[in-house]
RNA sequence: GCCCCCAUAGUCUAGCGGUCAGGACGCCACCCUUUCAAGGUGGAGGUCACGGGUUCGAAUCCCGUUGGGGGUACCA
């Protein structure tokens, strides 16, 4: 049905499956967003996919911004895509700000193309003008719908003769610029990568508007005249393109260019199984940004959602994905997004992230809660807040936060001491979100506001002030080194010494000290806080 | 209405004619433990959507049904 046209190499190629013969175009793919919104969940895998597949072959990935909505299509949109891809750790080879041969990437600037080739086409005899108004048009639609017919368009206006229309396009009148569909075109068929052998009936296929009767070109034959321009190979996106492919391949025949292979990705869906939106939280790259997750955490998720290495794998890296994405192993199926295996994710990408690059990941959080280690920003439990560490649930209640360069210049240089924090808080929490709430009383300087429910479960007992004022005693021992080890140590022995539960001194100390009953480890705890703070606190508490 | 696609535990998936249907998240229990986590061990959870075929043999191949998704625009 396509020929002989030059065929782009099957995935397959280098497991064997496909060899020399299929090796005959150099990869080259594109992920072409428009820019009506923001880049979401979906729209990135899609980019992950292309990417990672342009890397395995050593092919070309290219950014390309459909923005021929003038009314939904914004700078601001395509300025925050392209932040979001570079984010994810995506880069691309050609693009609206990195140029390349086929450029322009702006489909806005491409125009003179478009109507080149609609002049192709026209010599050829591939398109006609219809002059039927869109009022007349919506009411045939309806009427058909109405009695169960509708099947497109019905090629009124393909019937005129071609002198007559010559003559009411002189005239001015307004018309549109239709494909014309080949009438005696069998099924019109393409070996999809992920779904396989793919069948529609031309005559299912409407005679569908190229050229607008505003002049300005439709997605399907934009995209069309795009990719052949631009030499894509693989077109790898949603499969809510799937039922345009059809039409869209008529488009490369009229053209008489290569068919490049296709690739259809399915959908990603909210947790109910329906299309993935507003109301199942977060749907945009920016927003899980700043919900505290790591890009190559979302990236790793986002790999894995629709594609397997080996159905074992559930931490992947960049790199592994590069070298070992095939089409082959797409999923057919549509996947529902859980934000509970994100989470998974990237806890286990907060494992593993080391202690210098969490503090530069922490920054703007320690920006945005104003703390520095000497700041004395104090903090409450807001009214039945949940006492889980890292929950948010608190209100800071006096103290100067500090501004943004302070904070900088304050892990600048105290940057081994905030080090120091990751130990306390990596394997305890899900995102960088969670890790201020968390550590909040680090930074309150002498003072610390107590969780009244943990004061009187172990700050209320019998005997308490003796064993605050035996471990004020010997933390106060001016021999001790004041590092973990060594603290743990002491209390050990004053544990020892008083013969109470571990848990009663330690939990005493604990909400003396940090305010809860529930914190970070301890003995670290003291020794991040350092001496003074540590007792002076501990002294308020008695 | 018409056209196209999909279907393995709550979720992501492995499987591509012969497996006790494997892994991961989540869930439960126990161990560890100064809290919370993390970690370790074990467990529950699948009539492989349903019904027919083909075959000695089917989650795997074919047909139908049901359910879901997409498209059916002078949106992309």
């Amino acid at each position: 049905m396509t020929g002989d046209c030059i065929q782009a190499p099957t995935d397959g190629a280098a497991d064997g499956a496909g060899g020399a013969a299929q090796r005959e175009r150099p990869v080259r793919v594109r992920f072409a967003p428009s820019p009506t919104g923001a880049l979401h969940i979906g729209g990135a895998r899609t980019a992950i996919y292309n990417w990672a597949f342009a890397r395995r072959w050593g092919g070309s990935f290219i950014l390309r911004i459909e923005d021929t909505d003038p009314e939904r299509s914004t700078v601001k949109n395509t300025e925050q895509i392209i932040r979001s891809l570079r984010w994810l750790g995506l880069s691309w080879d050609e693009g609206p700000e990195v140029g390349g041969e086929k450029g322009p990437y702006l489909q806005t600037e491409r125009l003179v193309h478009y109507r080149e080739a609609l002049e192709r086409l026209k010599a050829h005899d591939a398109v006609y003008p219809c002059f039927c108004a869109p009022e007349e048009l919506a009411a045939k639609r309806e009427r058909a719908l109405a009695a169960h017919t509708y099947s497109g368009y019905d090629r009124r206006c393909r019937a005129i003769d071609p002198g007559e229309a010559a003559g009411r396009i002189a005239a001015g009148e307004p018309h549109t610029w239709r494909l014309k569909v080949p009438l005696d075109h069998g099924p019109v068929s393409w070996d999809d990568e992920v779904f396989g052998a793919m069948s529609v009936p031309a005559d299912q296929l409407d005679d569908f508007i190229l050229f607008r009767s505003d002049a300005s070109p439709t997605y399907n034959f934009v995209v069309v005249v795009d990719d052949v321009l631009m030499q894509i190979s693989h077109v790898i996106r949603g499969d809510d393109h799937l039922s345009n492919t059809p039409k869209q391949i008529l488009v490369y025949e009229a053209l008489e260019a290569p068919l490049p292979r296709f690739a259809h990705l399915s959908m990603i869906l909210g947790g109910d199984g329906k299309r993935l939106s507003k109301r199942h939280g977060a749907t945009s790259v920016e927003a899980y940004r700043d919900e505290g997750y790591l890009p190559h955490a979302l990236l790793n998720y986002l790999a894995l959602l629709g594609w397997s290495l080996d159905g074992e794998t559930t931490l992947i890296d960049a790199a592994t994905l590069q070298e070992n994405f095939s089409l082959a192993r797409v999923s057919k199926n549509p996947a529902i997004f859980d934000p509970a295996k994100l989470d998974w994710i990237n806890s286990a990408a907060l494992k593993e992230l080391g202690a210098a690059a969490f503090v530069d990941w922490l920054v703007p959080w320690l920006q945005d809660w104003g703390f520095t280690r000497e700041g004395s920003l104090a903090w409450a439990w807001e009214e039945g807040a949940d006492l889980r560490l890292g929950s948010a649930q608190r209100t800071l209640r006096f103290g100067q936060a500090a501004s943004a360069e302070e904070v900088l210049e304050d892990v600048i240089a105290n940057r081994a001491w905030y080090e120091g924090i990751y130990p306390l808080v990596a394997e305890r929490v899900k995102t960088l979100a969670e890790v201020c709430p968390m550590v909040a009383y680090l930074f309150c300087g002498e003072s610390v506001v107590r969780d009244e429910r943990s004061v009187e479960k172990c700050l209320r007992f019998e005997g308490v002030d003796d064993v605050l004022a035996r471990v004020l005693e010997a933390l106060s021992d001016e021999t001790l080194t004041w590092e973990e080890a060594a603290l743990e140590g002491a209390l050990r022995a004053v544990v020892e010494d008083l013969g109470y539960k571990p848990k009663v001194v330690f939990q005493a100390v604990r909400v003396a000290v940090c305010g809860n009953m529930v914190s970070p480890p301890l003995f670290g705890s003291l020794a991040l806080l350092g001496r003074e703070k540590t007792l002076i606190r501990l002294e308020n508490a008695r």
